[in-house]
DNA sequence: GAATAATGTGTTTATTTTACACATTAAACG
DNA sequence: CGTTTAATGTGTAAAATAAACACATTATTC
């Protein structure tokens, strides 16, 4: 077989000090991370945003981002980004995709990481201090700035499939929900309307929903029964997938 | 409420000459793209691994990576790798994550954008033309150089995720195939056992499985059958998901 | 206390999945 | 060439799951 010397790749080729000096030098890019915070709200889900600053994107919304520091940790990036913005940690949290469009910022070449999280609004550790972010009913935004967009478009469907297979919801309510409000999250996320009996019968039959003996307070109407997900339960039982479906 | 003035922050304090300074300057990283090429022989899931030549990782294998190029984009690097290292374009492939752990590269800091493809190993185009790269059992592979173990693990749990889900079975096949040839994929990349009648049964129901009236040639017991898949029908009815289940 | 509006529950039907057995065909072998 | 062999190709019954559907109950409102 013919060796084939090929000098653009590094893991085989090249001495640790050639790629050290490839490294070092003319090969880095600016790399940020952005966050798409989901909360849910009024029957709703929302995504927080901040206006733009910049000329180019006057006006428009933004996700919120940084630059990761040459010694942070991508998560950790992502961790600082969203406490910095709400006060909260240890939220539910995924990385999505990176995009890295050539034109993508304004700046110059910037490829950026993105994680989505889920949040619970009624968390009673939230701060939004900034005056210029705000929650957004995910449905209506038509435009933001730089490609962020097409990040939420894709961070939406991401969250669209796993809500599906991933005890996801819960990350989005109180501890102590009613199913009422656990339906409306799925309803709101995938856009269908589902039968609350089968709803009901489903969860249930999943038997990781603990009655807690506590009923909604402050409705206009008879409050329905209040649960918590049992995670541990969950972590122990769920099932393994294996199927064809598509 | 409070204006939070967090300097910190790209998107929306500073100017866009300030963000030039920042992105062009100290906060950028290297970054790089690799490849988990899977490919499907002997009834058995393949990875494309290339020996390492970095000291610290003497005798080791790794992914098939390379730098990005500040000019470059993501997906156009990892089609790049690709046609490098194998000849072959136009193949499946789909970002899966990027790891940026800070020990993961003895170079520095080297932030790694991950894509996998799959291949059909009886491509005739496919020329591997390095004789340091070689196909590995997935199955069998219990180290690997940088995180690329980890890597390669994450990987193919999404692939294993992906396939139930996305008719990617059929990237790792000729174009013709046999029901035979394609349940040897979905077991092997499963790990399952599946009754042949049943796997046919649900795939017939599916119909999009075209019917080219040839069978198997070679084969030393009665040929089967052989299918192409019809990509336009599934784009066409593919369902859309909406259901709960974990 | 009557009207209202949402909660809470069960059954029937349809669909999907699973389990399972035998005839058919081409290759291999003597 | 006939027999053996080993894989292909097909159908049905049972079980599990999902879907459709209606009415009694309870707390609030008026």
């Amino acid at each position: 077989m013919i060796k084939h010397n090929d000098s653009a790749h590094f893991n085989n080729i090249k001495t640790l000090s050639a790629i050290q000096t490839e490294v070092k030098s003319i090969n880095r890019i600016a790399l940020s991370v952005d966050c798409v915070i989901f909360g849910f709200d009024e029957n709703k889900l929302k995504v927080l945003l901040i206006r733009s600053d910049l000329k180019t994107f006057q006006g428009k919304w933004s996700l919120l981002g940084d630059l990761v520091d040459p010694v942070e940790e991508l998560d950790s990036a992502a961790i600082r980004i969203l406490k910095q913005r709400t006060g909260l940690d240890e939220v539910y949290m995924e990385q999505v995709k990176t995009f890295g469009g050539l034109g993508r910022h304004p700046a110059g070449r910037v490829v950026t990481v993105t994680y989505y999280s889920l949040i619970n609004i009624q968390n009673h550790k939230l701060r939004i201090l900034d005056n210029e972010i705000h929650w957004h009913d995910v449905d209506d935004i038509v435009q933001l700035a730089f490609d962020h967009k097409q990040i939420l478009d894709t961070s939406y469907q991401q969250l669209q499939r796993r809500i599906q297979e991933h005890p996801l919801a819960f990350s989005l309510l109180p501890k102590k929900f009613s199913l009422r409000e656990l339906q409306n999250v799925y309803e709101a996320i995938l856009g269908a309307k589902m039968d609350r009996r089968n709803f009901r019968k489903k969860f249930f039959a999943m038997d990781f929903l603990v009655d807690i003996d506590e009923v909604e307070q402050d409705v206009p109407h008879r409050p329905g029964k209040l649960y918590k997900f049992n995670y541990g339960k969950y972590e122990k039982k769920k099932k393994k997938w294996v199927g064809i479906d598509f």
